[in-house]
DNA sequence: TGCATTTCATTATTTCAATGAACTAATGAT
DNA sequence: ATCATTAGTTCATTGAAATAATGAAATGCA
């Protein structure tokens, strides 16, 4: 990890030199078209500095030059972006119910998308079915030609920092699977940075690093599917996913809601799951495993013990929420996961409570930004992906490859 | 703040040279009696760099040289040690029940304490109180010959981060109060940093900031008072506070841990505070504000009813640290505030519960070190002087006073 | 005791990235 | 057309760290 902080504890002048280079990388991402001169402002570099920088970042296929700015009375600068059409990130999420993987652009555009239906399985043969699938991935028209910066899956357990090691997935029944080094034995021909984690962080950083406009300083995401999973980031300009001693921050579906409530699979009492979970809401509803939960469940949306039960799910996720709101209080909250698809028998009760109770301590009336994403198939696999960038990010001359003369060419 | 993000995002010759300084500053702070050839190795500096560094903080006072290391065959390298006599911070705190005030030493050592009773009134005769005692403080024997750097404030209530206006502070009385402005105004003599922070997170601070040995990734202070708060420190080798958007990360106070139960002062149901807090328990056993509630206490340890309700109270406190277990997963939780008087009648449910549960989700045996403060009457004031020396070793060179000749001779 | 060996620390000297100042380039205003 | 203004480049200079050589102080062994 180039960002291993002992490492960078102190540091050389090819330290400083990458420092800047991805400073001034990480804002023409952040702000689309900007100059060199507004860079330099920016970034209290000065012009002479900037101007190498970025010529090398345009040399290595990572920025492009844009159209001349207008001009208020002098020398129209150039606009710099983001080279959307060089490199190419590889994203995978290993679930219950399958496979997905995603190719993307720097911009975090989707270039190429694909699900596999697998039920749970073992480690070996998920490792070799991912493998598979991101081959043909990786060949297909949008992604071929294109310079890969590596590869992150997305998997449904904690693990802890610094370990590629799946500590425990209960929805998969799987526990400490080296999945990363399992899955590279059979994708041998993948270069570059390699990343594993968890589910919801995965998807936490790629909404918030993938996002246009103003990044904000902290985001939560909740995924709410089988089990109850958030991830938090945090930092400006350098975001980073909250992971804890053991990889356990974000179980969240494992806080205590109902001191004394019914016996979580943990072996705790009154876990948040035990209210809200795609696990609790079948063995409630009596709907099967093999079953779609929101397609079993479409023709009985109207009955009135789904109705309640879907309430009763739907407030322990707004207290969920509000703890989190009083635990952590991220500038932004995103909800994801299987469940959102449930609607608003389920949701509202949830906005409401959330809405309802967030500023009763402070007496504001200010709202905490919350989206609802309500396909997020591929916003982990997505977000996996993100997580290759901002590590490649840290050191673009390292992870960048020096253009071609033709490429330069095409690009110029 | 010399850490803020944005400002860092790039950096010359002088970022560099001050990143290496305080890098050495801070090795040597960590790990006292290192060498020159030590900290080289560590930082991955050279001899020569290090050499040099080392020698500006040995004039600056912030260093020290110690006795030689014993060799094994070669020249013993020289230890070097924080210099623990040449500068003083100071930290204050207001309480409920009174201010406290702290001078400190590099290493975190007390020089002089004083704790004055003051019951809840406005926040300029706090000011006006509090200034008047720290100029009593600064005075003092062991205090007036040092260097002082600065002055930390910790508050019982949420501060926004880059703000120094205190939100709010229910059990005070107090909303929307720019303290620290306040207290400049009635101290305008005292030089340095100022900086003002929430109790809890200032003590968690200063609990992992002047920690001797290994400092943990992560530590979360939870603060047992007449509310309940918490404060989460993180980030190795630079630690910092967690604050959210708003001031409200650690507000576990608020955390619902029984829907639908009793109204809390802040009019949502359920709050943590209605289970476990120094109101609460006033409340349920009939104690006035104006009593301790330890000696209130003390004679009716016994009676059943009292055993019963501080063992409900214990409960609730064990479940809200496995939440906090569940959502954060810090290295190391530190137990403090007036609450842990109580004795094991209270504590035991609680470690009981903590203990029993943190590792069923894993399924494992490791034990999240957890520790109680039996008195913390100091401890936030201490982390809040720990914050004003992270905020100084940033940069050494600004912060650090030159040596007089005189007392260099003094120090050698 | 003498001397090679090892490690610590300091001292020139070199390297390298950012700076600053001068310069060219391109636009709008007069 | 001229000028003021801003954008971007060139190049000598600056400054901090690397490199390499030297001195210093211990150990260990003949």
């Amino acid at each position: 990890m180039p960002n291993s902080a002992k490492q960078h504890n102190a540091g050389d002048l090819r330290f400083l030199k990458r420092l800047n280079r991805s400073a001034i990388l990480e804002m023409v991402r952040r702000t689309p078209g900007m100059t060199r001169a507004d860079i330099a402002t920016e970034a209290r570099l000065t012009k002479a500095t900037v101007g190498t920088g970025v010529q090398s970042l345009l040399e290595r296929g990572w920025l492009e030059e844009g159209e001349l700015k207008k001009s208020s009375g002098g020398r129209p600068g150039r606009a710099l972006y983001l080279n959307d059409g060089y490199y190419a990130l590889i994203g995978a999420e290993v679930g219950v119910h399958g496979l997905r993987m995603v190719a993307c652009s720097l911009n975090g555009h989707i270039l190429d998308q694909h699900h596999e239906h697998l039920p749970p399985t073992t480690p070996e043969v998920t490792a070799q079915h991912l493998a598979e699938c991101l081959q043909r991935l990786l060949a297909g028209p949008d992604v071929a030609e294109r310079h890969c910066l590596g590869l992150g899956v997305a998997v449904p357990g904690p693990i802890a920092p610094g370990q590629t090691v799946l500590r425990l997935a209960p929805n998969l029944g799987w526990r400490d699977v080296p999945f990363l080094d399992l899955l590279r034995q059979h994708l041998p021909t993948l270069e570059g940075i390699w990343l594993m984690d968890n589910e919801a962080k995965a998807a936490a950083f790629g909404e918030l690093y993938f996002r246009t406009g103003e990044i904000p300083d902290s985001l939560l995401y909740v995924s709410a599917g089988t089990g109850i999973g958030s991830g938090l980031v945090e930092g400006n300009p350098w975001p980073v996913v909250t992971r804890g001693l053991q990889g356990l921050a974000g179980e969240i579906g494992h806080t205590i809601l109902q001191p004394g409530g019914l016996y979580c699979h943990c072996g705790n009492r009154g876990c948040a799951e035990t209210l809200v979970s795609g696990w609790t809401l079948r063995a409630a509803l009596g709907i099967a495993e093999e079953d779609d939960l929101y397609e079993a469940l479409q023709p009985r949306l109207q009955d009135d013990d789904v109705q309640h039960t879907l309430k009763r799910a739907g407030q322990a996720l707004g207290t969920l929420l509000l703890n989190l709101h009083h635990t952590q209080n991220p500038s932004e909250i995103v909800l994801g996961g299987s469940l959102t698809r449930l609607g608003p028998a389920f949701l509202e009760p949830a906005l409401d409570y959330f809405d309802a109770s967030q500023n009763r301590l402070l007496g504001i009336s200010q709202r905490i930004p919350l989206r609802i994403i309500d396909d997020s198939t591929f916003v982990a696999a997505r977000g996996a992906a993100a997580q290759v960038l901002a590590h490649a990010i840290h050191d673009p001359d390292a992870f960048g490859t020096k253009l071609s003369p033709s490429a330069a060419e095409v690009s110029s």
